[in-house]
DNA sequence: CAACTTATTTTTGTATGCAAAATATTGTTT
DNA sequence: AAACAATATTTTGCATACAAAAATAAGTTG
């Protein structure tokens, strides 16, 4: 009788014991990231608090920290839209995630242990698994294990953190790729470069390889928004 | 009247008009910024909303803005606290830092018109100026700006707001600096190569340069964080 | 019926209220 | 007096209330 908030989609429920706030954070990026919220649509806040399960005031402070991500803009007095996802901005995202991308090759190629690699290769005989079998969503997860790995072997947490907030604008891209079987092929060459330099260590190797790497990347992305896209995605 | 409010392309370009709760996030950040809110010290909302004449909600949210960019941490039940200014984070900074600003150098010597390297040419003198007369803090200001001109000169608005997302822990770190002469000097005379570098849009040097007079300037940083702080900076 | 006005509804932005958690304070016992 | 326990105060986190602005619908006039 006092609680009011014990509505059908309860979402709350899944906050473990602490941190309610960041649930949400979490929760609607992944709605933008894996494109359930599509670009530029506008971000109702009354739709969406009821969705996620909570009021608006959390939402809003959502918002506002995936603003600060770039996920979302912000509109003065209009509220906010999921942030679009034009090519131009794309060209930038991949040049700057290519220079840090280089730069933690560099690094994972000094601060990498011994198991740190071993799990890299393990991942990647999974993803190589995947792709042989074309299955290209559990491709992706593997792949951005991977790529996530090296990052974190850099030993940089700050270097993660700009990383992953960029990450995260191709990430979205993704779900919307046509991937021709010449460019999978193409990536997984590359990635079986990659990987042999970081276990050879060889920094500048793996530092060049990630950033030709990552314009292969764009180019998957530039021709999928290239393409009209099938409105068939709701 | 006239606004073609249906035109799908310019939802953003109308936003950028007037912002009233980013007055509340730009606020907040000159706060911590500039030194005024010292690192570690909790952010009291009612005393802060009170101050900057403004009630808790916009505040939080400005908070949880700040926290997106690094400027504060969440304590889950406990509110916020100024980032703490770590030798550690400032190494991590710094060589991101240096990798974004290599980037930015690199590009810049490709894209900046020849008005813009005029203009940063200029800034410079002005620099040299101020350093000639020791005056400390507008030596800071257009050493600022001219770095912030070459990241413009990029054409990355991506890198642009990475790079002012992290140059605002450098900043942070300034304002508490004791800057030797002898650096000082050091960080000119890389300056005086760093325009030569970009007059001759030698792209491979700047970037170079750019590299070094970050490890120069993370040197500065670090003198300052290990000599004993003087509480008396109010 | 198109275009412009006006009224209605919706949505955002901010302030406030309230319960739970954390912090500070007081009190008690050894 | 120190250490612990209990209580009171503060502070945070979330929900709600309300005013201003925007979006939408209805009405009016040429």
């Amino acid at each position: 009788m006092d609680i009011p908030a014990a509505t059908a989609t309860n979402v709350t429920s899944l906050a473990e014991r602490r941190l309610l706030h960041e649930t949400v954070v979490d929760q609607l990026r992944d709605l933008i990231v894996q494109g359930e919220l599509t670009p530029e649509s506008k971000l109702n806040e009354r739709v969406l608090a009821e969705k996620l399960g909570t009021s608006r005031t959390p939402l809003r402070e959502a918002i506002k920290f995936l603003a600060s991500e770039g996920l979302v803009e912000l509109l003065p007095n209009r509220g906010a839209v999921v942030a679009p996802l034009k090519p131009e901005k794309m060209k930038e995202v991949f040049v700057v995630l290519g220079a840090l991308e280089a730069l933690a090759g560099d690094l994972a190629c000094r601060n990498a242990t011994e198991a740190d690699i071993a799990e890299i290769r393990a991942l990647h005989y999974h993803m190589l698994a995947h792709h042989a079998r074309g299955e290209l969503a559990q491709y992706f997860r593997y792949n951005q294990q991977i790529h996530t790995r090296i990052i974190d072997c850099a030993g940089n947490a700050t270097l993660a953190q700009s990383w992953r907030s960029l990450n995260a604008h191709v990430k979205r891209a993704r779900y919307l790729a046509n991937l021709s079987r010449e460019r999978w092929d193409k990536a997984v060459k590359e990635h079986e470069e990659m990987i042999d330099a970081l276990v050879k260590r060889d920094g500048a190797r793996l530092q060049a390889l990630l950033r030709d790497h990552l314009s292969n990347k764009l180019a998957m992305v530039m021709e999928a928004l290239a393409t009209p896209r099938t409105g068939a995605e709701r």
